[in-house]
DNA sequence: CAAAGCAACTTGACATTGTCAAGTTTTTGG
DNA sequence: CCAAAAACTTGACAATGTCAAGTTGCTTTG
């Protein structure tokens, strides 16, 4: 029997991980530590580290759930028939954005945390080790780009022939402007949902007249 | 006469920013502990205190001085006469993109720790509260996209004629190429330097063959 | 020129935190 | 049923941010 008193409980790893989430959405990064954490779920101050070696390591699992929803928010999108190829890249823009504002401090983490492991600091440098992005969920979601891409590049949609080009500049163009969108560093006139479209629109048709 | 001994230091409020600046850049933010850093000056664990409300107002004052970096690096361009328009934003965006990865735990500061501020969470809820980006040092650097687009917009460079629009379009896209890379997240072919030419004038020139 | 007051620091103290090592309890496979 | 492994707990420790209460040195005023 599962209680609140029992020794042993079930699925604990996703438990922990769910309450994380939980409290980093809520409260932010900041507030959640490992011991409050442990209280919350009726646990003793180092259970968790039966699951995960520190709590980098349970940040990253969080971190990846958290990818998991934002692609799941973006593949909605191309369910949509009567939606055009612009429209489907401004959607999916928008829902990439709107899901950096809605849980921001999840957001912030996916990309921090994330990357973090790849990287040690020895004694007077930073050394990069063995970065495979590939095996990152963050992967998975500049896949879904990529793919999204390969459909408007077989409908000639997009000008350039290298399609990986187009979607390393498409996912910096809304990576971009999500997170200065989450640090209120836009300078806008208009509404946020206006803004995004005109700025939509302007990068797609091409911000410059001159031509090469 | 001031040495290691002495009681009074003069200008220690800027030598504990030099100090904490160089160990963030050499070993990483996490590395960084107000009593490490009090060690290395030779003064006691809490004199900082004196100075900076706490460790976020110190990080605050760092994180500015690297905005400050970062503007200097990138109004050394417009002083170079013989760049056309396009070639100076280039120019722009590749020096943002290699102070990002030079003083990658810097940048990363500078776009964290400055927006921190703002935000306070309550119970269960986080509120912007009097979010002025205009006091904050980022806004300086905003301002010079700003100046250099009414530049380009003077010339008809532009096709849009919100220069604010085009400010925050560009500024979106060289931050989130800076992000990236720094991430590690952007899958090239070809060099960094290669890459950023041909997303360059992609961005500049139009993703999307198809018109509205 | 002494006293007072303020600025610039130090010392002591405390709560919070991450995490290791060593134990205890429960489950499970033979 | 029993041993071994899995799932947890307790104790302990060092590191950290930071407050409160001192101490030291400089400066200004009576």
């Amino acid at each position: 029997m599962e209680s609140e008193l029992s020794y042993h409980k079930t699925n604990l790893r996703e438990k922990i991980i769910t309450e994380a989430a939980k409290i980093i959405s809520e409260k932010g990064i900041d507030s959640l530590s490992m011991r409050k954490l442990s209280q919350t779920l009726h646990i003793s101050r180092t259970a968790a580290y039966h699951y995960f070696k520190n709590k980098d390591q349970l940040l990253q699992s969080v971190a990846e759930t958290g990818f998991q929803k934002l692609r799941n928010s973006l593949i909605s999108i191309k369910e949509d028939p009567h939606l055009s190829t612009i429209d489907i890249f401004k959607e999916i823009g928008k829902k990439y954005i709107y899901f950096a504002l809605e849980e921001t401090e999840f957001f912030r983490l996916m990309f921090t945390i994330s990357v973090k492991r790849y990287f040690h600091f020895s004694e007077d440098s930073a050394i990069l080790k063995n970065f495979e992005f590939s095996s990152e969920p963050a992967f998975a979601l500049f896949q879904d780009f990529f793919t999204y891409i390969q459909l408007g590049k077989d409908s000639n949609f997009f000008q350039s022939t290298d399609p990986l080009l187009v979607a390393n500049t498409l996912f910096a163009f809304i990576h971009g402007l999500a997170i200065l969108a989450i640090n209120n560093q836009l300078k806008l006139t208009t509404s946020l949902d206006e803004f995004l479209e005109q700025s939509f629109d302007l990068f797609f048709s091409g911000i410059c007249s001159a031509k090469k």
